[in-house]
DNA sequence: GTAGGGTTAG
């Protein structure tokens, strides 16, 4: 064999040669160095850090068609030929590398083969053990972050407050918060301390549970631990209010920190815009008000004035603001307009767009905005094509979501839990129960944790198909499980304990739910409400519904028309008189089901005397008769 | 490790 050839083939030097070329075209494209460029001159570093962003496409490529199944072992080991000896640093770059391309259980081996130390002296550092762990988490995979963490203080690795942070967080985003702060008694045990991250971190569990007393405590141990909120405290606290539309909290939170001198950036702005995706309030410089268009402009300018850019992920806030309200055309002026003003859309411009497209049902745009983000080189992820994808079940089309799917193969998306219970609920609405059944078992089987949308996906399908008993023996085994369930969960077992006529057991599920820490929802409510009104336990029922409000659930709309058709149904005309006064208080409008039963109700001879108990507003629909 | 933007359930 020649040289020349040995040498093309030989994947350190290849790879040497594809760092060479990227670190000279970053370099010449930036002024400052970039850590690219660092990265060659530390030769140790250097192949590390190209596979940062992708060890898999870079090595990959390169080494796995040659048949080796290790890449990154040999790679190690051949880090010496090249001059360097891999450290600490070469190991956990890799492990950043493996973790940022979603491959935990080879960051895992990894992990491991350096504490095994054959002879090669590079036993995991901290920084090892902190970057496994976020893996773990960011993949949803709790219990072996958790374990990792305990793994690494039994190997007499002290966790450092980046750790605790890390596990903290990461607990919190699974809805743990009470496990979090054992975990953060813990560390104040334990003598390390935590600092405004890490309050941060809580605060955030704490208003994600929507434990707002639990977040009041926090802020005021914090400040008598001698830290005062950041700016990134206060973009918390300002989401968490606008999300629940106080508007009148958010403003005092909002003025409180502009009175301590904390300026607000480019993210409080953003915060303060969406308030929710515009669906419940935005607040604008204190001003509470109806998200309208004009507000958003005038923010912006403000902002501008200010001094402070706005960046794409602002851009992406208004994007979003206006997909929700089905105002895609504007949405799609605003990518040209992001293009003008040297903002260039990103991935999540683009997959905002499609979810838009795919909202108003124009599915057909949105596989084409696909093609045109393609067409301008951003690469579509996992987030992408799941939208893309919920748009096709949502439309019925489960077989052009299955083409999805295999682009995203294709593509090198590994599909995550939000892809695989997308398609577990296309296949159980559109009915093919069998498939819907194969997938879940081998979902199930394959050993990877799902979370709590896909088991309420499979309870619900199971329901559906008749198979309750099924359903509640799974409900069962996820109780003693270590995943929260939420409301939703019980919603749907109690529907379908009513439904199959097990009045007992659902009304001992609705009992049990205080218990479980959550709290009934106008869904559950209304469901209960039903049924006690088709049970003609009418009085029970105007209970049930005083205990509601009394406990803070507002009944939506939704759920008053159900009980004024349930009612009228049961012939009760002065009670859905009453519960259409309620409806009529609260501004909601009659659903057309609704009304034509009114309607036909009043044509009927007999209840033409009733029309009295209906609110002054709707006597019209007694004239309405023929 | 670090707030704001895009995906899944009744």
């Amino acid at each position: 064999m020649s040289g020349a050839r040995e040498r093309r083939r030989d994947p350190c030097l290849e790879l040497e040669r594809v760092i060479g070329a990227r670190a000279r075209r970053e370099a010449s494209a930036s002024t400052t160095r970039s850590k690219l460029f660092d990265g060659l001159l530390t030769h140790a570093s250097c192949l590390g850090y190209c596979l940062q962003p992708s060890p898999h496409r870079c090595v990959s490529s390169l080494w796995t068609q040659r048949g080796w199944v290790r890449p990154w072992t040999l790679l190690i080991k051949r880090m010496p030929e090249l001059g360097c000896t891999p450290n600490v640093v070469s190991y956990n770059t890799l492990l950043k590398g493996f973790c940022n391309e979603k491959r935990t259980g080879e960051a895992l081996e990894l992990l491991h083969m350096m504490a095994d130390d054959q002879g090669r002296s590079c036993p995991p550092d901290v920084v090892s053990y902190n970057t496994v762990i976020n893996g773990f988490f960011t993949e949803g995979e709790v219990d072996k972050a958790y374990n990792l963490f305990l793994a690494m203080m039994d190997r007499g690795i002290q966790p450092n407050v980046v750790t605790y942070t890390t596990v903290i967080d990461g607990l919190c985003k699974a809805q743990l918060v009470d496990r979090a702060k054992v975990v953060f008694l813990q560390m104040i045990d334990k003598g390390v301390k935590p600092n405004n991250d890490t309050y941060n971190c809580l605060i955030h569990g704490y208003l994600s549970t929507g434990q707002w007393k639990q977040v009041v405590r926090m802020l005021k141990e914090m400040s008598a631990c001698g830290f005062e909120p950041d700016c990134f405290t206060y973009g918390l606290l300002l989401d968490y209010l606008c999300k629940k539309g106080k508007c009148t909290e958010a403003k005092n939170i909002f003025d409180s920190m502009t009175r301590k001198g904390i300026k607000p950036n480019v993210a409080i702005y953003g915060i303060l815009l969406h308030g929710y995706a515009g669906r419940k309030c935005s607040l604008v410089y204190g001003l509470c008000t109806v998200d309208r268009w004009e507000k958003a402009e005038e923010l912006f300018f403000e902002m501008l004035n200010q001094g402070i850019r706005p960046n794409v992920v602002f851009f992406n806030t208004i994007m979003c603001n206006l997909c929700t309200k089905g105002q895609v055309m504007k949405a799609q002026r605003l990518i040209d307009l992001m293009e003008r003003v040297g903002t260039r859309p990103d991935v999540i411009s683009y997959t905002t767009l499609i979810g838009g497209h795919c909202l108003v049902g124009r599915i057909d745009e949105a596989a084409k905005s696909l093609d045109v983000m393609l067409s301008v080189g951003l690469k579509p992820n996992e987030w992408t094509y799941n939208t893309l994808l919920h748009g096709y079940c949502k439309a019925r089309r489960i077989d052009d979501a299955y083409s999805v799917f295999q682009e995203m193969l294709r593509n090198g998306i590994t599909p995550g839990v939000v892809t695989y219970s997308t398609i577990l609920h296309g296949l159980f609405k559109t009915g093919r129960f069998s498939e819907a059944k194969e997938l879940y078992l081998n979902m199930i089987s394959s050993g990877k944790q799902w979370n709590i949308y896909t088991y309420n996906i499979i309870l619900n399908g199971l329901c559906k198909n008749n198979r309750v008993d099924e359903a509640f023996k799974m409900f069962q085994s996820l109780c003693s499980k270590d995943l929260q369930l939420d409301i939703i969960t019980f919603t749907i077992m109690i529907g379908a304990l009513l439904k199959g006529g097990r009045r007992e057991d659902a009304m001992n599920l609705f009992g049990a739910i205080s218990s479980y820490g959550l709290v009934p929802d106008a869904e559950t409510y209304c469901l209960i409400a039903e049924n006690l009104i088709e049970e003609g336990s009418l009085e029970e029922f105007d209970g049930l519904f005083s205990a509601m409000e009394k406990n803070g659930t507002a009944p939506n709309s939704r759920m008053l028309n159900a009980l004024v058709r349930r009612l009228l149904h049961r012939g009760d005309i002065s009670r859905a008189g009453a519960y259409l006064s309620k409806l009529n208080e609260k501004n909601f409008s009659l659903e057309a089901s609704t009304t034509s039963m009114l309607i036909s109700l009043f044509s009927r001879e007999e209840y033409q005397h009733h029309a009295k108990f209906l609110p002054e507003k709707y006597r019209f629909l007694n004239e309405a008769k023929k």
